[in-house]
DNA sequence: GCAGATAATGTAACCGGTTACAATGGTGAC
DNA sequence: GTCACCATTGTAACCGGTTACATTATCTGC
């Protein structure tokens, strides 16, 4: 069943029967019910490869992803998604694990199938480390980073300011009367996201007054039982902190395991607001970065953008901190 | 840059150009060499558009996916988009939610873009409910069914035993010294795998010869707060029993948290062995449903079939119990 | 009644691949 | 030398849409 077929049994031509499916005003509003009833009854859809080659787009939308396991990360998958389909995309989804050349050679895949757009999940590197990629692939199409910060040509960035809620943070515990506290973090240093709240640590350390002390920021593996593992092993060497904040919920949940193992108790905060944080007793505090408002921010932007129209290139929001149980303790 | 400006440069013809790309014997050596040398020189990339075209399949497939956002689906939906990248299929994802309208919706979104075949994740009905979608799904590609069961030609389940599992949870349990199981599992009575692990907890019982008591088996909302909140009214009404089983992890943190919070202690089982169960303290012994075994196994039989193979409609694989410290406690 | 504008429709080229079939050239057998 | 055969290559039709441009029909004002 061809677009050839419907014209024959309509009578019409083939241009025609196209306009009608495209909402081309330029039809009599009789030809356009007759042609409508006959694909109606015939069950046709036009054939979206064709339709491709023609208009050179089939409104796909690659989504890059380190890890959708991760619930961070399918978090924003699942928002870009529904975001994307609401405006008339689909998603091409490719997972590639946290290594640079499997992430180049997804990218790759992505841009062969001629999506219009990259949205780039977790996938972002700092400026020192190869971009080249990414730079490669905004020579096609328009790339999007999400809670990332890079500064190339068509490249957009939308992301939360975690520098600034870490700052805040620091303020919180300090104000409470936390004053030696400890910030773990994972050892992705070159993730745009780690290294900007690294710096609002300092930051919040140097607003109050504190010095940074070297063995009070401590790298650990991702995970709950790596993170848990080094709290355990600091607090048997006899602790020296009393405020824990996590760069994530997975860490803060170690963390906090660790202090319920040796019936300690203080203010602790992680990042991203995930449900680990409401599950686990106590409950976490938590930072949202507001992937609830970032995805949907960069598919309007995107959406702009292959509209033809004018788009900014970088938006940042702020985070809100989400307060449960695990802040209070132990003031 | 076409195939015939790459034909052209080379002295070749583009059907000679084509034979290159795409592996075909038929040609000699030295102008495979030469043809591929200027390939690469250009940076040339078939239009997969056209290929698409011509061959009828841009080897995509779709996922039709009630929620990435939730641990378990992502965790189904990461490990499909790996193997089906393996086969050299891409990914086009379609998160559709729980209402049967939007599925239905979201499915011919997938099937317009012409995918090869689609797999269903957490999407099926039961029989009685109006599957007339997936039969429309199944009359244009195979369908493939994660965990989940139901007999429509061209529609293949793979899907873990979950009713033996529960049946088996049982009689741990009872073999344990429990004799009044609350059994707490969500409303959505529809889908396959809750009324497998309903008929599970039954047989169970049956097996060890205990009656069924209605009131120990509980639905609730989905969500560690409803949880909490129908166990913590069941302990004030004075509890009735001594052991839980959960449909699902997030349910089990729930009645944990009620549990806790009542001082009481029993043995507790969830399902889906997610990293909720990890993070909680005590850690949840959990039934881990394989679908590390179940999706690259889907995508196995789906690129068979799709390689003309002949392919068996059904693969069931059997659970695992991941045993973790709430089995064990107030034994 | 007619020039000129406007609305509706049709024709055919084009998008960029794949591939059936035809054509060519070189080999060895006799 | 001729023929059959095989390996290699080329020509052109085809996949199924979109759309520039041409054409025809209708309407307007004078």
């Amino acid at each position: 069943m061809t677009i050839r077929d419907i014209a024959a049994r309509c009578g019409v031509s083939v241009a025609t029967v196209s306009r009608v499916i495209n909402n081309n005003p330029n039809v009599s509003p009789k030809t356009r019910e007759e042609v409508l009833a006959v694909i109606q009854a015939q069950g046709y859809t036009p054939n979206a490869f064709a339709r491709g080659l023609g208009l050179n787009t089939m409104r796909m939308v690659g989504i890059l992803c380190t890890d959708v396991a991760n619930s961070f990360y399918s978090k924003a998958v699942s928002l870009l998604e529904r975001s994307l389909r609401v405006k008339g995309f689909d998603t091409l989804l490719c997972c590639s694990g946290a290594q640079l050349a499997d992430k180049k050679k997804c990218l790759e895949l992505l841009l062969q199938k001629k999506v219009d757009a990259v949205v780039l999940v977790g996938a972002a590197f700092r400026e020192k480390v190869d971009n080249g990629h990414i730079a490669a692939a905004a020579a096609q199409v328009p790339v999007f980073l999400i809670n990332a910060w890079l500064d190339l040509p068509n490249v957009y960035c939308v992301y939360c300011d975690e520098k600034e809620a870490m700052r805040a943070n620091v303020h919180h515990m300090i104000a409470a009367g936390v004053r030696r506290i400890l910030y773990l973090h994972d050892m992705v240093d070159w993730a745009w996201a780690g290294t900007q709240k690294l710096e609002g640590f300092r930051l919040g350390l140097q607003d109050c007054g504190l010095a940074e002390n070297p063995d009070l920021v401590r790298t650990t593996e991702t995970g709950v039982t790596p993170a848990q593992a080094l709290v355990d092993a600091l607090l048997i060497q006899g602790g020296g902190f009393d405020g824990i904040i996590a760069s994530e919920d997975l860490l803060a949940v170690g963390a906090q395991k660790a202090l319920l193992a040796h019936g300690k108790v203080m203010p602790l905060i992680g990042f991203n607001d995930s449900l680990l944080a409401e599950c686990t007793t106590p409950t976490i505090t938590s930072v949202n970065n507001m992937l609830s408002i970032i995805c949907p921010t960069a598919v309007t932007l995107l959406d702009r953008l292959l509209g033809g129209e004018q788009a900014p290139a970088r938006i940042a929001v702020s985070a809100s901190l989400v307060q449960r149980e695990s802040f209070q303790l132990g003031l």
